[in-house]
DNA sequence: ATTATTTTTAATCAAATGATTAAAATATTT
DNA sequence: AAATATTTTAATCATTTGATTAAAAATAAT
């Protein structure tokens, strides 16, 4: 198991064959429903080498979830540690970057607090999220704000999760929201599209309401 | 299999027992992720019994799964149609009676949207979801808004989205958002209490942002 | 070229899981 | 009370599924 020749091109590897695969499938299914075999069978190889590589379904799930969830978690810190940037613009850059990340991979969000749920203290304890997130220039900026008395509800975590509702919901009922309004997929994105520019004009509004 | 004795005192039937042991069961964990044998042994009953009265694991699964979709669109139908309250007064009624509700059955949002996406056309399409949305008192309240200059966004769609989103999404985010926050249960839904007044009040502001 | 090492495969195992069967227990009808 | 119908159980099947093994193929080292 010893790597000899160093990636090859650009990821052609058994080992990322196997994780991209994997990676699809675990997204788009879960980790319940998703079965080793498939997953040998869309990388194109031995179900054997499968746990060759990995030891068993569950050692490549951990992979892909602390993957996963270490990409979302960069993502995140990108943005909210942004020292240059305003609130506002902050704002912004969530709406614009997260929106374009899930329409590329629709299947990231419901899966991660799907499985989150599944095993929350476990999954989350490796990764220092609290701190990244309560020490952030995010957070110190809402609190200046509170502070000049621009925003009315102190609670920093109502703000973030209002910023992440009205980004990540609409994301999480797309079927059922496509439903209700009769759209394809190509209009439900959008829908989405419009919704960059007007989250952060919402997300404004809300925080002089009282 | 026919029904001798009517339902004797509070649904304690085989039947239901079943049914109740199911619906906890996949609520929770999903359709792929639940055992028969574990909804047996919950309901304490024979495994066979499943079976007897419902013929396999999907035939249980659609009953429940059918239910609480029928049981959701009843709320939303009572809140949405209710033709004696304002618009503002339904998005009232919207946040404090699914927090209520969540915070009940906390795993139920998380549930039918994972399963939704996993089966869109066949679970939507038995339900009139659509009709009843569109054809609310609610969606015409909002019409007539719009075209008094009372809401700058026109799309009916991003209203509900967002209403839907400020209520639904930290429930569906909560283990995540409680890892964030190091808050335990309790502190969780007293946030979620106080969004009950602070929901209507940001939505409102979003109406006449621009 | 030969040997050693690593990677891949086909075959198979063992456990888990959904489902069935035939008989026993219980309830209902006559 | 006897006959009939319904409900429940224990035992068992057949498949699926995660994992292993032993041998073959490919690659690297000597």
């Amino acid at each position: 198991m010893a790597k000899k020749k160093e990636a090859k091109a650009l990821d052609t590897t058994t080992e990322e064959k196997i994780k991209s695969a994997a990676r699809v499938a675990f997204h788009k299914k879960g980790y319940a429903a998703t079965r080793t075999r498939d997953i040998a069978e869309e990388a194109d190889i031995n179900l054997a080498l499968l746990n060759y590589y990995f030891r068993s379904k569950e050692k490549l799930f951990e992979t892909i979830m602390f993957e996963t969830l270490f990409s979302f978690m960069q993502n995140m810190a990108m943005v909210l540690n942004d020292e240059k940037s305003t609130l506002e613009k902050k704002v912004e850059l969530v709406a614009e970057k997260y929106i374009d990340l899930i329409i590329k991979e629709p299947n990231v969000p419901i899966f991660m607090l799907s499985e989150i749920r599944n095993n929350a203290e476990g999954l989350l304890e490796k990764l220092p999220i609290k701190q990244l997130v309560m020490n952030s220039s995010f957070f110190k900026q809402h609190q200046d704000a509170v502070a000049k008395g621009k925003i009315t509800e102190p609670n920093p975590l109502h703000f973030l999760m209002n910023l992440l509702s009205l980004v990540v919901f609409p994301f999480i009922a797309q079927p059922l929201l496509q439903g209700i309004g009769g759209m394809n997929n190509k209009q439900f994105n959008e829908l989405m599209q419009d919704r960059k520019k007007l989250i952060p004009v919402w997300i404004k509004a809300t925080m002089k309401a009282k």
